[in-house]
DNA sequence: CCAAAAGTGTTTCTATTACACCCATGT
DNA sequence: ACATGGGTGTAATAGAAACACTTTTGG
């Protein structure tokens, strides 16, 4: 490759950092990692890292992910870049930012521990370092458009769920309650979700049914112009 | 500052690009000008530059648009970063994407002679280098999601404009034909544009009244949850 | 007087909201 | 038998879509 004819001295470094959302069953949570490095070491952050020249930001924003929590083929979208001058204390760093939606209970503790990572409710975030937080944000305004007109909501949660854990994540991600009968019925009408035979008996004595998405039938339809609440 | 703690070598360029909106009362026209430097010199591109160490990457947005429009004060809302690892093919670049809306009427000849700029129809656009097309393509995407919600299609009219021009802009970003009985009722219901007693008088002749758009009382809605259209 | 574009209401239909009771089961 | 959460239907309301004629005026 040759960029001669680019004169550009300036040293503009290139990161990614990852807002990870996961689902405990009543919130909405984001995985919080202690800074292991100065500047800001020991405080919370984001998970990040430098995009490296041979790979493209993409894949750096998954290979952060995978490096954070062992996990591949996650839903992840590009969320903003943040380009001021001075976010980062130490030097020019620009940062494209990435969320990712995450089966919570695919995390292992293990990982968790060893990046002393946390499951924070988002209501709960404490203050993180550099503009983390506007990331965070910014992703969580992000979900819940997203979430609305994409059948994105599946991803934070088991392969097999109910429409009460369904429900609930609506209402995590929207702070707020909805019918259940309202809203049942719009999930069900949209024709996306199988039925299966099996209940779910931990929660109620009655049980619950167990539904999956049924990702060949959405394709089907048309992406656009559904709308899912 | 200290960017020792950040070890990393690689070199990775930081550059943006301009996808510029404009609107002849017909069409939807973006700005594309003639590359004049090398690789690709003298294929259509859009408008783009680096990123400077001292500049934030909206910074250097509006730097690269003013370069081309001598225009400042534009509504510009970052679009995406584009990040794969030979989407530039001299060199490894990544480039945030910016678009804007200008109004048409306010770009002047001259700029368009000198930098060999060109108003394309979005249905004549000719092949762009790199992922240009890419780009372009995303941003007229944005743009209809973006006009449905917020009052920024305003930004491509003449600081007057009447209803029927405002609607033949809301067909053009549609690519589609729009009841001007339930345009009018609904864009009038918001409460956001002031009658004007004056009439344009060149494309009928009854006249069609001027209305201007009252930022100041759209600032005091909410600015979530408005639907224009 | 006529061609051309502006302006204006009503009806139909669809989607959204609000709302309350019975069901199944483990203890 | 009862407490707990799961499941279900209908009526009222609001928003979107369909639709056609009259007005103005320069030529």
């Amino acid at each position: 490759m040759d960029i001669s004819n680019y004169r550009h001295d300036d040293r503009i470094l290139l990161a990614v950092d990852c807002i990870i959302f996961g689902f405990d069953g009543k919130e909405l949570r984001a995985l919080i990692i202690k800074r292991g490095f100065e500047p800001e070491a020991g405080k919370w952050s984001l998970m990040g890292g430098f995009v490296n020249e041979g790979e493209s930001v993409d894949r750096a924003a998954s290979r952060v992910l995978y490096e954070l929590t062992g996990l591949t083929n996650i839903y992840m979208e590009q969320l903003y870049c943040f380009g001021d001058v001075s976010r980062d204390t130490a030097g020019r760093v620009v940062s494209i930012a990435y969320y990712a939606l995450i089966n919570i209970a695919d995390y292992s503790e293990q990982l968790q521990r060893d990046h002393e990572a946390k499951w924070y409710s988002l209501h709960e975030i404490p203050s993180l370092i550099f503009d983390h937080t506007e990331m965070l944000h910014k992703a969580q305004l992000r979900l819940r458009e997203k979430v609305a007109n994409q059948p994105i909501g599946f991803e934070l949660l088991a392969e097999k769920f109910t429409l009460p854990q369904l429900q609930n994540l609506y209402e995590a991600i929207y702070q707020g309650p909805i019918d259940k009968r309202n809203f049942t019925r719009k999930i069900l009408s949209l024709g996306i979700l199988k039925k299966l035979a099996e209940k779910e008996k931990t929660s109620s004595r009655k049980g619950a049914f167990y539904y999956v998405f049924e990702r060949d039938k959405y394709s089907q339809l048309e992406h656009e112009g559904m709308k899912f609440i």
